[in-house]
DNA sequence: TGCTAATCAACAAGTCGTGCTAACTAGCAA
DNA sequence: TTGCTAGTTAGCACGACTTGTTGATTAGCA
């Protein structure tokens, strides 16, 4: 994702106007590795700012995800998470905790086999489930 | 998956009931590789044996999910699907007629890299997605 | 045969996300 | 500074998917 500053001047560009309640959300991405959903995104948006509304929130990220500032992944947990990490990564999810992380597997392009001929790759998504390092701590 | 037989038989040790709509069930997903949602097969259940209930097939493919007969499969597309495959397989969807395909990756299992110290990798999906022949032919 | 699980219909609820409306607010260009 | 217009908000609703509940009926199987 851009930073901040760049996005409040992307949104300008495409005539969206920039907001205080969109400037925070820029913000509270930026960096932000903890996978948010929209929902979480909210609570913390709210501490900073009552008043503002889920809608917003959801309305934000879709427009930043039309924009490809922000990778809209389904770990098939429930709600969808938000990834300012726009990079050709995958994930790791904890299936104790929920905690995901990101990370890089280098094989890639993977190689299948199967009944799909003439089958066009467009992308690829890996998830690794597992027990994350703190969780196998805690149920040692 | 095994087999329906196998499955009566396994249901009538654990003390299930074999009862008309489970065996229609099992007969349906039997070498099923449609990847169906619960309401696709509800509709083809239907069709066979009208008065069978939406709630009695969710009911009865949790219980082969349970068993281990059966895979569930969330690709973000809405409903979750159901797989009789349960070999240690991935999945190629076609982003354009939302057909699925069972696929092999021998490069398995699959090194990663990023901050997740000490993650115990318990299973690997990979979805690949793109076009399918059928779609690439038809948009060309 | 009879206990008991399974099924059914019907209704409800919960989650996630979006649509709509009406009123207010505020960005930003002129 | 003004004014157009987009953005925001609350509130209500809906839709998709899935599960819970209840109460009556059916039927598997020991």
């Amino acid at each position: 994702m851009k930073t901040p500053e760049e996005l409040v001047a992307r949104f300008r560009e495409q005539g969206y106007k920039v907001t205080p309640q969109r400037q925070l959300i820029f913000r509270l991405l930026d960096g932000n590795t903890a996978h948010p959903t929209a929902e979480t995104l909210y609570e913390v948006a709210a501490k900073q700012m009552p008043g503002i509304s889920l809608r917003t929130v959801y309305q934000t990220l879709s427009e930043l995800s039309a924009m490809g500032e922000v990778q809209h992944i389904d770990l098939g947990s429930g709600a969808v998470r938000f990834d300012p990490n726009v990079d050709d990564h995958h994930h790791v999810v904890c299936s104790t905790c929920g905690v995901v992380h990101d990370v890089y597997v280098n094989q890639t392009p993977l190689q299948f086999e199967g009944d799909v001929e003439g089958f066009a790759v467009h992308s690829t998504r890996i998830v690794f489930s597992g027990e994350c390092a703190h969780c196998a701590h805690l149920s040692a």
